[in-house]
DNA sequence: CAAACAAAGTTGCATATACAACTTCTCTTT
DNA sequence: AAAGAGAAGTTGTATATGCAACTTTGTTTG
């Protein structure tokens, strides 16, 4: 490992730009972006969830999220009370479902691109700045 | 590794956000923010750079980064004429000196905080993703 | 029960980011 | 030099995000 420390943030950025790209342009034909599709997928996964829940699992600020749901609620994806649990219109699932399937496959394309060595790169970093973050 | 793919973008935007949001701290007494901190310091380190080069390097549209320099310029650290090359003020030059001191310590402790391991896979990851990229 | 407190959610304000369309600049070729 | 092409930069519009302050909701306790 060269002693050259090259700046963390700047390089997550830089990649979380670059990716988001990618995913933004699979789910743009469904029109939805990359984070709202993720939102809705979780969200059909655990209906109900708080937003309180959300925002700690994805690490997103609170009213960041309160934003973000009351988006997806304008688009008519989500039910009218967000105080109590989120979820989904008949519509919304519809949605959901469809982005799940576009997920999947793109999900599998990028882990298969960038070769194990480097996902598994992705995966000890993450893993580690997660259990830092528990403390 | 596990069968389990678990989902690239979302990982990075996660991890972004949780890594932004620790440098975001340490620039907060300069009364910068990571991204600016993290401009100044290109400029800093090559007076005259354009915009469009910066758009590539950092993989940023050139709409926003168009954007970004005129928040730098209204703060009053980039001299004039955004259109013919950048170049700090004296005082954009003293806060990026101010950053980069700031930037140097920190970067270094997250280093040490991640280890070598997280950080090379860290590496590693965007090594592939910057290779598949140039393409 | 009522006041106090804590947790959840929202809103004001600011920044970071992207896409599309438009303008400006630069260079080449005639 | 005029025209055209392509690159660079800007602007309109929309989304994603954070911090601080506020409101609402839920829980605890005197």
């Amino acid at each position: 490992m060269n002693a050259e420390t090259y700046c963390i943030a700047g390089r997550l950025r830089m990649l979380a730009r670059i990716i988001t790209g990618r995913y933004n342009d699979a789910f743009t034909h469904e029109g939805v972006t990359f984070a709202q599709a993720g939102l809705l997928m979780h969200i059909f996964a655990q209906p109900g969830v708080r937003q309180a829940e959300l925002s700690k699992r994805l690490q997103i600020e609170k009213s960041a999220m309160s934003r973000d749901v009351q988006l997806l609620q304008k688009k008519g994806w989500l039910t009218d009370n967000l105080r109590s649990g989120l979820f989904l219109t008949e519509e919304g699932r519809l949605l959901a479902k469809r982005c799940h399937k576009i997920w999947k496959v793109l999900n599998h394309q990028v882990h298969e691109e960038l070769d194990s060595d480097a996902v598994q790169g992705l995966s000890i970093f993450s893993a580690k700045v997660i259990s830092l973050q528990k403390n």
